[in-house]
DNA sequence: CTATATTTTTAGTCACCACTAAAAAATAAG
DNA sequence: CTTATTTTTTAGTGGTGACTAAAAATATAG
């Protein structure tokens, strides 16, 4: 059995080398909280466990074992915020941190009655794919909110998930999975978008717009 | 924050001070499966964060401090092995193991989430009471069913809850709490008894019969 | 292409929590 | 009341996983 940091040092390395391919030690260290030396140490020994491919200073990738066991965990993560927010009324601002400590702890008992009961759900209430339990993740091709051209209509897909004060606004604001919504204005030098959301308008910063993925209507 | 570890001694210390007064350092050992060395360690460690009073070779019992800790994760257990049986459907003898992990790592809105859903229970699937919140628990004076003179009936309140395959064994035979048994012989020199469970007559061990806590029905 | 800056690794520590082996204290037996 | 036994503690070790400070490798700038 792996120890709860051994998991998160391999969710963290599956998340960045999503969008880039090969891991930096510090991208690690700062998602993580910890210092680039912790981030070594560990690389070390989970190379040798053989679930990371490291060769000092070229980066880390993860061994197919790796990805697996990383899956496993975002599985755990993604189901519990389903979980958690469905059958037992948490706001979708609370389940990441519960599921956090969670997703370490549960039996694949657990994990398979959760799955039963929410109906096989694929999606986290942010929008996060659920991994499959044969290692499978959907990998839909979003556009990040910020890239539209005003005037354009868009289903929201996916919302960042780790920030509860963002994720109470974007919830007051409406702005969930599968809202429409109209980019009526776009404002210069990365300037806030002016967004209509029901009937309703409002500006979202540039920032709070790069984390929202959603998919163009035609 | 406590670590695992320290809340699953002073949670030991707990139900052992609950039979002797002071608890001796090869009892908690013995019921953890850890070194009389490992315990002197982390003895010295509660006490000096004031969870137990501890003077050398003189036994440990715990502080107020302390108690307050170890009654609020045998709280955490105990909801989660009613939520885990009434809400997700696993099985009595399922639940220990699973609790055992997680009532290290639920908030406290779990904690009440689960109590609301669940009516506010006031004893686990075994039977064992469920601390309150303010920390204090119900102090029931049941007699052990190896105790009582054959002709006797009684209800079980409480069966041992940690053997899975003991717990599968009571589920079969009918021996849970509130069930209403009658003791029709007993043999000498610590033998088995004979009870009658509905219209079954069943024979259980004097070490099985130990165990089980219940009311006589005069 | 050398100098500077950044990134990463090494070296050395520390807390946690387990272990064994040996010493010390408490208890039981003769 | 002294000796033997049991219990408990001390001493020393090892793995995990964090840290800082300093060295080494890589990347960037002039």
């Amino acid at each position: 059995m792996l120890t709860p940091a051994t998991e998160d040092y391999l969710k963290t390395v599956y998340k960045l080398a999503d969008t880039n391919e090969v891991v930096a030690t510090n991208a690690i260290a700062e998602r993580m909280g910890v210092s680039a030396a912790s981030v070594t140490n560990m690389m070390k020994k989970l190379s040798e466990m053989g679930l990371v491919e490291y060769v000092r200073y070229q980066g880390i990738t993860l061994t197919e074992a790796g990805r697996k066991i990383a899956l496993e965990i975002i599985r755990h993560h993604r189901l519990l915020e389903v979980y958690l927010a469905e059958a037992m009324g948490f706001g979708w601002d609370q389940v990441d941190a519960e599921a956090e400590r969670l997703e370490h702890v549960i039996s694949e008992e657990f994990e398979d009655k959760m799955d039963e009961m929410l109906g096989y759900p694929t999606t986290d209430p942010h929008g996060s794919p659920i991994p499959k339990k044969d290692g499978t993740i959907a990998r839909a091709e979003h556009e990040a909110l910020v890239n539209i051209k005003p005037g354009h209509s868009v289903i929201i897909r996916r919302v960042p998930d780790s920030d509860p004060a963002v994720l109470r606004y974007l919830g007051e604001l409406g702005l969930k999975p599968d809202a429409t919504v109209a980019v009526l204005k776009k404002e210069p030098f990365d300037g806030p978008l002016l967004l209509r959301i029901g009937d309703r308008e409002h500006h979202i910063g540039h920032q709070t717009a790069h984390g929202v993925l959603v998919d163009c209507l035609e």
